[in-house]
DNA sequence: GACACATATCCGCCTATGCGGATATATAGT
DNA sequence: ACTATATATCCGCATAGGCGGATATGTGTC
C-alpha cells in the first residue's frame, strides 16, 4: 500500500513527468537531461533519485556518466501504469516540446566514449 | 501537464487510496467512510475534497448526506488509470480488509431516508 | 597525485499538505 | 425558531518535499 502510494507520488510532479517522457525515447544521462530540460544539475539529479527510489527507473554507471532508463522488472501495477502513462505523456504539449529539443540536442551532442 | 500531475498526486496518499478502493463498490457518504476507515470526520472530508478537486470523484447532496462516487466524465488518462487502479487496489491487503469492514457495516447501517 | 568533468548530496529557505479538535454551515424534523 | 445530524472549513502544528547554489564524491586522463 505504501509502495503503491509511493509509485504515484513519484508521478505527481511536473519535472519528473517530463523526465519520464524523455526516457520513453531510451536511456539518458544527467547532463543530457540538464541540457534538454534547461534545469540545474542538482534539480535533475534529485528528481532522478526520487524516481529511482520509487522504483520507476534505474541508473547504470558507464565511465563518468550515469545512464538512467525505465526498469523492466517492476510489478504488475507498474508495468500497466507505464503503458498508460507513456501513451499519455506523448500527447502533452510540454512533453512534445521536450522531444523536439531532445532530437535537436542529439544531433549536436559531442561524441561520447561509451556509446 | 499540471492536471496530469494533480491526478497522480491525489493517488499518492494511503487514506485516499483506501477511500477509492471503497468507492469501487459504489457511492458512499462521509459518515459511511468514517465508520469503515475509523478516521475522524475532518480527515475524511478533507481527503474527499482533495479527490474531488483533482477530478477523481464528485459529490451529490441528498438531504443531509453527501454521496461521493467516481466521475465517469474524466479524460482518457483518467479512465484508463481507473481501470488499472481498481484492479490493483482490490489486490492490496489493506483494501481487502476495508471491503470486509464495509460489508459488515452495511448489514447494520441504520435505515437511510434517501436510498 | 593533480586536474577536469559528471554526478550526488548538503544546505537554508519556502510552500504544500498531513493531522485532528474546534467551529461554522446546511438540512430535516418538530 | 430550536434542535439534531451531517458535512465543510478553520486552526495550529509537524513533516515532506520543491528549489538552486555550494560542496563532496567518483571517475578518467595526464
Amino acid at each position: 500500500m505504501k509502495e503503491t502510494a509511493k509509485l504515484f507520488k513519484a508521478l505527481s510532479e511536473e519535472v519528473r513527468l517530463r523526465v519520464l517522457g524523455l526516457l520513453c525515447h531510451g536511456e539518458l544521462c544527467v547532463c543530457d537531461l540538464m541540457e534538454v530540460l534547461d534545469l540545474p544539475q542538482s534539480t535533475i539529479s534529485r528528481h532522478l533519485s526520487y524516481l529511482a527510489n520509487a522504483g520507476w527507473i534505474s541508473g547504470e554507471r558507464r565511465g563518468v556518466w550515469m545512464y538512467y532508463r525505465f526498469r523492466e522488472d517492476g510489478g504488475d501495477l507498474q508495468q500497466e501504469m507505464l503503458a498508460v502513462l507513456s501513451r499519455h505523456l506523448a500527447v502533452l504539449p510540454a512533453v512534445a516540446r521536450d522531444h523536439e529539443r531532445l532530437a535537436q540536442y542529439l544531433k549536436t551532442r559531442r561524441p561520447c566514449a561509451c556509446c
